[in-house]
DNA sequence: GCTTAAATATGACTCTGGTCATTTATGACC
DNA sequence: GGTCATAAATGACCAGAGTCATATTTAAGC
């Protein structure tokens, strides 16, 4: 690695450090590109040659963030127990990781949408979980696949439809969690919801 | 009313009014304070006096449409039909509405989770669906309530948490529509969700 | 109608995210 | 080591959101 590139990778890691620590402990709102670029010993106009907006930052912290969870979800997907065993154990292990910094969670699950919506300055070659199937869903999806395969679940379910389904309940009882500031329980809250899709409404 | 209060409701729709006519004509992050209160014939600060930020006007953009869309439903609640029937094109009554400015819909529906996270700025006697039940819920609540009476629906089916699990199923179809570019049916993808939640997918 | 207090309007000002023309550092080639 | 092209850093600058001390308008009491 030439020595420009290895500067150039010193001082994003610098930007991201700083900035996670500034964040961390004085919020998001609260901290200022001035003083990211300050600590970092950096110009202002350098931080933009590294991140396009301030809130890009977010997206690169939830992608660590989301590589980190992929490696946890894959982990739990290889182990042998009943698929929907599996599931809400999937489940509750990647809120349990949301859960260490609520904060951080809240900002990058709901500034996450904005980036989303305001296209253009999307840091390019990213996935958009939510769309697009993403990891998550398929990941739901081959779940379901070895279910229908080993009789746990109907035949006539098309996994895809059920991985959304899945994913609907899930990132909406994430949501709810999240805003609430009265801790209620995430995982009787999803597993109540599981338990019905599983079960079927309909008499 | 006295003069004061009839000058004042009369300043706050006039900036609604032009707010809305150039959010409509050149979108929200394009118009500025600055055209808003000029166009409304009044001072910058003014805007301030009726509206904590401008973001805050999306708040009432959004309750002013929730408000709509609660008479919709109020409507389509009434019908005689079956329960799932009635689901059904609730959704989709309430989605076409949204199909109709899809622009601001992504914009009220992605903000406005927003504002609710930026705490402190939330004009005060805000409902924040999502959370606590909320109409929408308490309405599919009552549904299935009735759908349990008649049933359409199995006894022991918690109307609450089958509620909040259909909603999570709206939500996240509606969210996904909102983003997607490629126009996909909407209808379709939440009908087979909800047959999916009805039929169960256990074995 | 005059006086006074409170509500409301005002716009100069501040603060911060983001831009861009200019300067500086790097590396390739001789 | 000198020259040149290109990548990267810089900070003065700009634009727009939001603030606040001050000015104006209203309403009430006399």
């Amino acid at each position: 690695m030439s020595l420009r590139e290895k500067k150039k990778q010193e001082t994003r890691t610098r930007i991201f450090d700083v900035s996670a620590a500034l964040f961390k402990e004085k919020g998001f709102e609260n901290t200022t590109v001035d003083e990211i670029t300050k600590e970092a010993g950096i110009a202002k106009g350098t931080f933009f040659n590294y991140f396009p907006t301030k809130e890009a930052l977010l997206f690169y912290f939830k992608e660590q963030k989301e590589e980190f969870v992929r490696d946890l979800m894959t982990g739990q997907m290889s182990l042998n127990a009943p698929v929907k065993e599996r599931l809400m154990d999937l489940f509750v292990l990647v809120a349990e990781h949301y859960e260490k910094d609520k904060e951080l969670s809240r900002l990058l699950f709901f500034e996450h949408k904005r980036l989303i919506m305001a296209s253009g300055k999307i840091p390019s070659g990213s996935r958009h979980e939510g769309h697009s199937p993403g990891h998550f869903v398929n990941m739901l999806c081959s779940l379901l696949q070895e279910g229908i395969q080993n009789g746990e679940i109907r035949q006539t379910v098309d996994p895809m439809v059920a991985a959304k389904t899945l994913h609907a309940i899930y990132f909406h009882s994430l949501m709810g969690w999240l805003h609430s500031n009265t801790d209620y329980s995430f995982s009787n809250d999803i597993s109540a919801k599981v338990d019905l899709l599983f079960t079927g409404i309909g008499e």
